[in-house]
DNA sequence: ATGTCAGTCTTGGACTGA
């Protein structure tokens, strides 16, 4: 059983890189972040030819999420329960979530694809929005752990440790990186689910995004944000995981790598 | 900090988000 997660930024630019990793990589089952399409609009057709059924939850040009299985695709759940909406500060009401979260049962597993909430500035209320999308998540995977196993992948916009960036001194004062974040990703560990640390092709760092821009990635200038958490019977059965650093490379790359994690059956 | 992308509208260039 062969799973992955892959933030593609833009499932429409990447299309023909993606249908091509998937004929290379065969995945049984795939998390798919920030598809920036529409769910009417995704390219269903196009993963169905290659075996693949397909959910997908999007709200436009922002965000969204999909999940590809060729192992089942039962009990789909849009949004997880509980999840918050950004809101203004001065906004009254709930506001509707993001396409930011799909849940199916997938090979006997619960499988969740997460895009968690950038949080652009440690002054901005989509800093606060983060810190609560977090908290309601853990509430969400505490009832979905209750039931079985499960795996929550995606890009989750927080690198764990300092070991997790490529340069730990520039991010003082960033997001991504703070003790609060941290915590968050901490509380997820201790509902039981374990980080599945892939091994990186090439140097120390298992990192999973580089910047665009400046040679980030030619110099190996990374972040590991994108996450594999795993309930323990799951975790059990990891025979190898590992960041393929090739997609990240060529022409019109996404700027995140994806993780691959081969499970026994 | 920003040398790049992608989506969209204000449309062949500017804006936003990451």
């Amino acid at each position: 059983m062969r799973l992955a997660t892959w933030n593609v930024n833009s499932v429409k630019a990447r299309l023909p890189r993606l249908l091509d990793w998937l004929a290379e990589t065969k995945p049984d089952i795939v998390c798919l972040q920030e598809t920036k399409c529409p769910a009417e609009a995704f390219p269903v057709a196009e993963v169905g030819a290659l075996g693949y059924a397909t959910a997908a939850h999007g709200d436009g040009r922002w965000n969204g999420v999909a999940l590809l299985s060729r192992a089942g695709l039962d009990d789909v759940t849009l949004s997880f329960p509980g999840e918050p909406g950004f809101a203004e500060l001065d906004t009254v009401g709930a506001a509707r979530a993001e396409a930011r979260a799909i849940g199916a049962t997938c090979g006997g597993m619960r499988v969740w694809s997460l895009y968690a909430p950038n949080g652009r500035s440690l002054d901005s209320p989509h800093y606060t929005y983060k810190l609560g999308w977090f908290a309601e998540l853990r509430e969400a995977l505490a009832a979905e752990l209750a039931t079985g196993p499960l795996v929550a992948c995606g890009d989750y916009n927080v690198a764990p440790t300092d070991a997790d960036v490529w340069d730990p001194a520039l991010f003082a004062g960033s997001t991504h990186v703070t003790p609060a974040e941290r915590q968050a990703l901490a509380d997820l560990r201790d509902l039981g689910l374990q980080d599945v640390v892939p091994t990186p092709m090439k140097g120390p760092h298992p990192f999973t995004y580089w910047d665009y821009r400046a040679g980030m990635f030619h110099q190996n200038k990374g972040m590991r944000i994108d996450l594999v958490y795993a309930s323990a019977d799951v975790a059990g059965r990891v025979r190898s995981a590992y960041v393929d650093r090739e997609a990240r490379k060529g022409k019109g790359p996404s700027d995140h790598a994806p993780i691959v994690v081969d499970l026994e059956p």
